[in-house]
DNA sequence: CAGTGGTCTAGACCACTGA
DNA sequence: CAGTGGTCTAGACCACTGT
């Protein structure tokens, strides 16, 4: 019995042992039926699927081949804090650091395209593992977008809790970058002046409307890591 | 007509409107081949893949629920640099800076699972664009499972680009981090001692042999972005 | 044990695109 | 315009798992 993982096992292997080189044309979907034995949609599965993992590259008429640069590409899983803590055997903690509101700031209403007007609620807390800090957020959203959040006791859950729970999001932005603690980073982090610190940007839209940004602080020596 | 994408779209507009809760139970396929007017095929590739994307958690007999906490997986493209940095608009430049064959250090044997008596490659370079540095490549290659690696003419092409054209792999561990800038980084990548670096490490694997181990810094204010 | 998803088949039509 | 992938249909059998 040959089935669409079979298949796919298969045509990495050619093509890691070099009978299949990079840049090089396979057979069509027909004539894989045969070479398999199996239905044509099988054989589909298995080579659409390899061509949205990147290694391979479909065009019609002109066939299959293998990519010359395989696409590489990571998948990080993103979850709550909280489960990533006690994912790693620790005692998960939450502290309100400080909860205002206030106009948005200039760069804020760049980066979410905001009105000039916008009003916006800043959070910001600390999540601990073990009792010591684990991840500094530093939240802001959009209160035009999300009246409610002005209401929730967030000395019990945290924004970002409520905010998976409650919003709903058509897109996100992503970024990744290293920064310098400045006082007081290194003050809650419990770690050095200067000190380099891992940070994640998140932006949140709903239908064109900016809801929330948020920057997540983690102290130094930590890592996100993903395996394939 | 109803295709797969209309399922899928119309399934997270319900999502995201609250007619379907999180934790929420969705018909079975069969009843949603009668809402959606199609065959059981086509509403199975939905329901799959918005389970694969994380949307969705599929069980046997239980049947189709929305996640409770979407389990958010952010997918980052690695490019080669070269194409990074022409992607950018950018001149790109190389710099090889050493290179020596040395016994594999401890810390290397032991994340690659090599043997005691290992012996390395190792290579340091610099990607440049626009003449200013944008990477600092610090490169490790085990020369027992790549024993060409020592004859290529590593003036002309990078490793990196070399080992993607030659190397097949089967594992791959990436791993983000930030560290502070050494003496030696600061210097190549033209920033401030103890300036924040993001660093982007990669262990390869073939077959259970370890192939290379690469730690590429970037200087301060260094983004990966994604958005989807 | 019965209901649900997971996968496969055989056939069909269509859209795109290279020759 | 002809060949290729992209998608759908209707039907089938199986594997898993909650009741």
């Amino acid at each position: 019995m040959t089935g669409f993982r079979d298949i796919k096992a298969d045509i990495l292997r050619q093509i890691a042992s070099g009978e299949l080189a990079p840049g090089g044309l396979l057979p069509t979907e027909l004539a894989l039926t045969e070479v398999y034995g199996c239905a044509r949609a099988t054989v589909a599965r298995a080579l659409g699927e390899l061509s949205d993992e990147g290694v391979l590259e479909r065009k019609r008429k002109a066939g299959t081949r293998v990519r010359t640069t395989p696409q590489r590409q990571a998948r990080f899983d993103i979850p709550l804090v909280r489960l990533e803590v006690e994912e790693l055997g620790h005692r998960y903690g939450y502290r309100l650091l400080s909860r205002e509101t206030a106009a948005a700031p200039v760069w804020l209403r760049t980066r979410l395209d905001l009105e000039e007007a916008a009003v916006a609620l800043r959070v910001r807390c600390l999540h601990l593992a073990n009792d010591r800090p684990y991840q500094l957020e530093d939240r802001w959203i959009n209160l035009a977008a999300l009246p409610n959040a002005a209401t929730i006791d967030l000395e019990r859950i945290s924004p970002n809790e409520w905010l998976v729970a409650t919003m709903p999001f058509s897109e996100v932005e992503i970024s990744l970058s290293a920064i310098e603690a400045g006082r007081e980073e290194s003050d809650l982090l419990a770690c050095a002046t200067g000190a380099a610190l891992f940070v994640i940007e998140r932006a949140t839209w709903w239908e064109e409307n900016g809801l929330t940004h948020v920057r997540l602080f983690h102290p130094p020596g930590h890592r996100m890591t993903t395996r394939y």
